[in-house]
DNA sequence: GTCTATAGGGGGATAGAC
DNA sequence: GTCTATCCCCCTATAGAC
């Protein structure tokens, strides 16, 4: 009655293998397919033994990769915040509404790129322990802040006219990830076209 | 060693109970329970038995008065939707800019005012059963037409200038629907201030 | 580095007593 | 209407072989 599935099922990553090593690749393998998996279908809701019929390997390997479950949820997110937080780039010379449009383009932009850990970024942090919440938490305080830092150069420049610039600023974070509930890749607005009408939007709201 | 902790405790909805009747409230108590559970701790996060806990009966109760879990999610989400749907009343004989307003006063007042079931509505929706998912995104997309509909009557009049309809409406609900990310009962702005505030981001936004 | 096997714990849902 | 008891399934994490 015994069969092989791991063997006979093609997945997605490559085929499964019940033994032999592909260390260089499996710990990458790992964290794609549970970044996916979670932002698909949450993170309670995924279990160790999918991610690693995800990945073509059998539960028990997961645990080369990571403490335990909880500890991959929480290096998937500060991972995403990490890595924006590095690859944003501001020039607090160049005049304010220049800096807020390529904010706003670098956060469209990163959410179309990579819709799944914006999510995940958003919906899991309850899911998180206390102390990795609190981590995360403070990252992610650290990229508004980025936003805040350019309305307030806004303000004092004379070019923008806030009624109240933390909470404008939690009002467009909000607004720009908003882009992941309904942008299509094959929809009607290709991503350029999504930046220029939300720098319409944003460029109102600001009151330039 | 057995004890008896569903009496020796006191929870949070009243004494438990091992035997005894109380049909009247034991229903709606379950959807409360379930609908803040299910909202901090996420839908597959929640056993029946924490809901049982939490209302003070013992689990098997809960199936009098739901068929299964994803049924009582279903119903959460649709019970919202319709009082969402219901309770907006619109009136397209006044002015765009007007109808407006009303909207984002109702829109920021139900969401600080039932913040669990907006929350669930938009977080959890990927946790019903397609055709249950299909008939709650009906209900989202009804909505969602209520808002695009003033700005096409404030396009027509020419008192906003909009450079996607569709997109804008989409933008405006993510951000309005971000307050219960950050709103505190006990923070620096109370709900009129915060309406206040929105509304002047909003207006500069549509180009009033 | 990966596998197999298993320990130990909860989960959803149902049956039948009261 | 509620409780108790139970079926059967799946879960996370670990131990030890290869």
């Amino acid at each position: 009655m015994r069969s092989f599935p791991a063997i006979a099922r093609t997945i997605e990553h490559g085929m499964a293998r019940t033994h032999g090593s592909k260390a260089e690749i499996t710990g990458p393998l790992v964290r794609e397919s549970a970044l996916r998996l979670f932002a698909r279908h949450g993170y309670d809701a995924v279990s160790m033994r999918q991610i690693a019929a995800d990945v073509g390997v059998q539960v028990g390997t997961l645990y080369a990769y990571t403490a335990d479950k909880q500890a991959l949820l929480a290096d998937l997110l500060r991972g995403h915040m990490e890595e924006l937080l590095a690859e944003w780039s501001d020039d607090p010379a160049l005049p304010a509404l220049d800096r807020l449009k390529s904010f706003l383009r670098f956060h469209i932009q990163t959410s179309l790129k990579r819709p799944e850990a914006v999510f995940l970024s958003y919906m899991e942090l309850r899911s998180l322990a206390p102390e990795n919440r609190r981590a995360i938490a403070a990252l992610r305080r650290e990229y508004e802040d980025a936003l805040e830092a350019i309305l307030a150069s806004g303000e004092a420049e004379g070019t923008m006219k806030l009624p109240d610039r933390r909470l404008a600023t939690m009002a467009l974070i909000s607004m720009l990830t908003g882009v992941t509930n309904w942008y299509r890749e094959d929809g009607r607005l290709d991503q350029e076209r999504v930046v220029a009408i939300y720098w319409d939007l944003v460029r109102g709201a600001v009151g330039a």
